[in-house]
DNA sequence: GATAAGGTTTGACTAAAGTCAAAAAACAGG
DNA sequence: CCTGTTTTTTGACTTTAGTCAAACCTTATC
């Protein structure tokens, strides 16, 4: 099997029966995308859910004319707008390539399928969401009991990389801050 | 069907069988808990998902020798410690009842069993996680994105009757402010 | 209905972050 | 390697929220 793919990670979360791993296979396509580029537009009702295969991705939406990043998202990370995939509705927020990439994905109807052929999978999609939404939850606690230095430090641990990949405004607004403050922070080591 | 019954809730998000619903009636129980009691303590395993079938509810945090409200919730909400019944380890957050309350719970084993019996299952698990997952981005991006006062007045809006029920200092720490400025908010009018 | 405890408000001051504007640095293309 | 664009930093000033302490209400209880 190969490495880091999206089926190696779903198997890593509960195993998957041969039936189900074919038919994931049969539906799941893999795509190159360029620095730059949005392959979900705030408007659009969100279609595909990505698997990152290599790359570095965020996701923001705008508001009050600023722009405000909801999540970076790197290698082996799941990627889809929650809201606008599962409901159905336009998305508020954008999803966008911070490195050149390479994604997997398939669509809304074929995991909608996917979950009708083997009701099992359900599994899979409930434990998926729960990491999910704890690490919302750990966003949440880190925005209400950590300094903005603190945050700062703790996601420069988490993405390494993060530097190279992506501006200062950016990382300012994921960590609620301005980039004037951002920079000062830095500023004093 | 009684109304406001976890039952009759599961059945809005998706029609369950009756074979599940005769299962899930059989470990459901049925309790009262009075005005100040803690149904689940920091530290503790959470071992139930409750519905709250009346009353009103607060999960909240200690860090900082402060105290953080993570929730407020009322009739008709699921509650639970996601992180700690998900993955059972310790919970970081207690789970509060702000008026006398009557509760229905099932616990982690029985819901297992549930999953394993009915697969099918999965999916009412998925949306519900799903469901909460929207409701925490939409904490997040409230706290992103509106003011001290935008969020007091939206709180207000959302629970019309938690002044009566929550103290102004737990409703400050769910704002992420302290009481004082609370209080100056409230004053200004 | 006096008292204590819990909850809320106010005041004076401090700290942290935002705003606006301009300068400096880094980068990308021709 | 020059030039325009984007990104980052710095400065002066304002706004917002936090801190600490005291005073003031409200409620429950004896």
């Amino acid at each position: 099997m190969e490495a880091n793919s999206l089926i190696q990670t779903l198997n890593n979360i509960t195993i998957l029966s041969p039936a189900i791993q074919q038919e994931i296979k049969l539906h799941l396509i893999e795509e190159r995308f360029n620095r730059k580029a949005i392959i979900l537009k705030a408007g659009q009702v969100s279609q595909r859910i990505y698997f990152i295969k290599e790359g570095f991705i965020r996701a923001f939406y705008q508001k009050n004319g600023s722009d405000y990043t909801s999540w970076f998202m790197g290698q082996g990370d799941i990627i889809v707008s929650v809201y606008s995939f599962f409901s159905r509705k336009p998305s508020f927020e954008n999803i966008q390539i911070l490195e050149n990439s390479v994604l997997q994905s398939i669509n809304w109807d074929q995991l909608q399928q996917l979950y009708k052929t083997f009701p099992g999978f359900n599994l899979t999609g409930r434990l998926i969401t729960e990491q999910y939404y704890i690490k919302s939850e750990e966003r949440s606690i880190a925005l209400q009991t950590l300094t903005a230095k603190q945050r700062y430090d703790a996601l420069l641990l988490a993405y390494p990389g993060i530097l190279q990949k992506a501006t200062l405004g950016q990382i300012a607004s994921y960590l609620s801050i301005k980039q004037e403050t951002l920079s000062r922070i830095r500023a004093k080591v």
